[in-house]
DNA sequence: ATAAAAAAGGATATAAACTGTCTTTTTAGG
DNA sequence: CCTAAAAAGACAGTTTATATCCTTTTTTAT
C-alpha cells in the first residue's frame, strides 16, 4: 500500500543526478537516463512535466539539454514527486475535491489528515541538495 | 499517490460498524455490507482475509455470521489496513525484501523509511474503540 | 537555406492491479 | 435432510502503470 510508482522513482533519480551535475551545464536527457538506468523515452515524459512547473529548464535543437529550474536546495522532494504523481492524497477524503460526503462525523477522516500531513512535511524537509550524494 | 483502494476503505467501514454493535452479537455479513454502503460479495472477501488472522471470528451455517476477534481497544487501524493492503510500503526500497541494491548508498532511502514510520505510527495510534461514533 | 540535433507532443500497446460477480463447496442448525 | 451462511475459487470488465514509437517543433551548425 502506498506504493511510489516506476515513475516517481525514475523522476527522484533523474532529477537528483542532475542535481549533482554542474549547475550551469545542460545534460542530454541520453546522458541521464543512461546515468540513472531508465528508459529514456520514459525518462523524456517524465521531465517534460518538470519543465512545465519549472523544476528543470529545457533548451532544444543542437546542444539541447536539461537544467535545473532553481538551485537544488530550494527543490524538494515533495515538489518533485507531486510534480509526478500528483497530491499526496491517502484517502480520497482528504483529496482536495474530496468524494466523501460523511468527512464531517467520520471519526477516520483526521487520520487520514494527520498521515497526509506527516508524509507531506518529510518529503517537504528534504531538497535535493541534501539527496546528491557527495564523495 | 499513496492512495488507500476502495478495498481498503470498505474494510474500515466494516470492521468498525462490527466494533459498534454490541460485541457478543453475532453479524450477519449481509447486514453490514448493507449498512455501510458495499457490494456484500466484495465484503465476503475482505472478512475472509480478517477472519483468517484473527481480527474477526466466523461461523458458519444457521445464525452463523462475524463477531470481533478481539475487544476493540486491541485493534489498530494498522492492523486492519494492512490485512487487506500489504504492508505499508511507500518505496520498495524499504520493503521487507528490498529490490533495490544501492539503499545503503542511497540518500532517499532513510527518507522513505522516515515515511514509512510515520505512516505506521500514524494508523498504530487508533484502535478501532476510537473509530467508533458514539452519540 | 539546409541539415542535423534534441526536446515536445500524441498515439498506441502490453501488463498488472483494482473492483467486482458468480458458482460451488463446506459447515452448522432445525 | 433441508436450509442458512460463510469459504473458496474462477472469471470478467475497467482502470492504471509502464512503457514504445512516430511525428512535429525548435534550435543550432554548416
Amino acid at each position: 500500500m502506498m506504493e511510489l510508482t516506476r515513475k516517481g522513482e525514475y523522476a527522484i533519480r533523474g532529477i537528483v543526478y542532475l542535481a549533482g551535475r554542474p549547475l550551469d551545464k545542460v545534460c542530454l536527457l541520453s546522458d541521464i537516463a543512461a546515468a540513472v538506468d531508465v528508459p529514456p523515452t520514459f525518462l523524456a515524459k517524465i521531465f517534460q512535466q518538470f519543465s512545465k512547473i519549472g523544476l528543470v529548464k529545457s533548451f532544444r535543437g543542437t546542444g539541447g539539454g536539461f537544467m535545473l529550474g532553481r538551485p537544488p536546495e530550494k527543490i524538494t522532494l515533495l515538489e518533485v514527486v507531486e510534480a509526478v504523481e500528483g497530491p499526496i492524497v491517502p484517502n480520497r477524503c482528504v483529496a482536495k475535491i474530496p468524494d466523501c460526503e460523511r468527512s464531517n462525523s467520520c471519526n477516520v477522516h483526521p487520520v487520514w489528515k494527520r498521515v497526509q500531513d506527516e508524509v507531506r512535511g518529510a518529503l517537504e524537509a528534504v531538497t535535493l541538495k541534501e539527496l546528491v550524494s557527495e564523495e
